[in-house]
DNA sequence: CTCCTGAACCGAACGTCGTTAGGTAGTTGC
DNA sequence: GCAACTACCTAACGACGTTCGGTTCAGGAG
């Protein structure tokens, strides 16, 4: 078969797809192949569109994490910056679980997650942090929620699930405890969250020099 | 070549020489071919020992994780509980952080790390947390460590690390950027961590039933 | 001492993977 | 209308995890 009169790829129809395979069946099951049949097409033909599995992945990052909020950052209530970046960051990776293992463990050194790690430390430090905490809490955020992403979704059940069921044996039937385990894991995402900024809240006073950021 | 008057291998020494490649080159580089050129074997020869490649790699996530210590839950400290944990568990992941990525998005279910969830929450349970309390404690303090054992070594400098390089111009040789690296990642976890404790000493007493374990 | 069962190796192969080369036909610009 | 480009194809390469069947050694049973 030739070239067709009207394109039969783009590259959002195949990031598309590529999500959708791996949303239904996961990452490790995506291959060009299969990514291919499901768009009516040849493997070799996805490549005059992305360069390597590895490029539109990438992309498909990119897109994901597009979602993620730090508006919130505009003001000078570094609580609330931080409150609304983590958890719209949490929420666009848990809008596809099976992605997060490839977000947490690529090198993603997007010009875009830059600026966003500008604008939080920005942030931080208008609210009087020292550059050097400033630098800290975004990581610890940052840790927080990929941890809080990986381990809830990527994994289904684990080992700590286990636990849960044992003390619920009244639960039976798999849809209640997969409602039940979601709702556990945003309960301590947002209880570590409460937690962590309230620590922050009594570290602050014993802090130095606020509001004056000096160089490290 | 036929049966050896003295065996080849073992799964010691297969688990040893896959962990090395795996520290060296990273997860991705490790296939059951190469790593069998390293035994001075053919690959098929591995298949006698280890069922699958993923068997070998559990195996070998059990091995790192041995090493966690949860001996600090034993009294009723539950602060100094959580902290050896935590810190075990991070040093555990950071000695081999090419392996990380593969318990953060395994599956990993072996009984070992069930009976640690176990210590876990009867220790925070006997120093008096709720019970769901305990639930979300322990899962809160693993997201913060997986967290923070992903996203600092498995990707080598990312995009927060570039933030730090931009505002520490000075400091240009390669393994002292590395060095502060690994200072400020170390540095995030312990804020991370003495923040969320802190936070959670400031919600207990706000706490109802403390003391009273219930159920739910 | 022999026989047998099982274990530990090998060579060769299967199917799948990401990717590339080279071909062909449609589209676009001069 | 011709060239350059684009978007598809078929076919193949090398690497992967894994399996099959074969060969040789080890250890226990008679």
């Amino acid at each position: 078969m030739p070239r067709p009169r009207t394109p039969l790829l783009s590259r959002d129809r195949i990031r598309a797809a590529a999500l959708a395979l791996i949303d239904k069946d996961g990452l490790a099951e995506l291959s060009m192949r299969k990514l291919a049949q499901e768009l009516g097409v040849q493997a070799a033909s996805l490549y005059s569109h992305y360069k390597t599995k590895e490029a539109l992945l990438d992309e498909i990052g990119v897109q994901i994490l597009d979602k993620v909020d730090v508006t919130g950052f505009a003001g000078s209530d570094w609580r609330a910056g931080l409150t609304g970046w983590a958890r719209s960051y949490r929420a666009a990776l848990a809008a596809h679980p099976n992605f997060v293992p490839y977000l947490a463990s690529g090198p993603g050194r997007h010009p875009a997650a830059l600026e966003i790690a500008d604008k939080i430390h920005g942030g931080l430090i208008r609210a009087g942090w020292p550059p050097r905490y400033a630098t800290m809490i975004g990581a610890s955020t940052k840790y927080l929620v990929l941890g809080a992403a990986l381990t809830s979704f990527a994994r289904g059940f684990d080992a700590d699930t286990q636990v849960y069921l044992d003390r619920y044996p009244n639960l039976g039937q798999a849809h209640l405890l997969q409602q039940m385990a979601d709702e556990i894991d945003t309960d301590s995402f947002e209880l570590a969250l409460t937690a962590f900024l309230d620590g922050l809240d009594r570290l602050r006073p014993t802090l130095g020099h606020l509001g004056q950021p000096g160089h490290e």
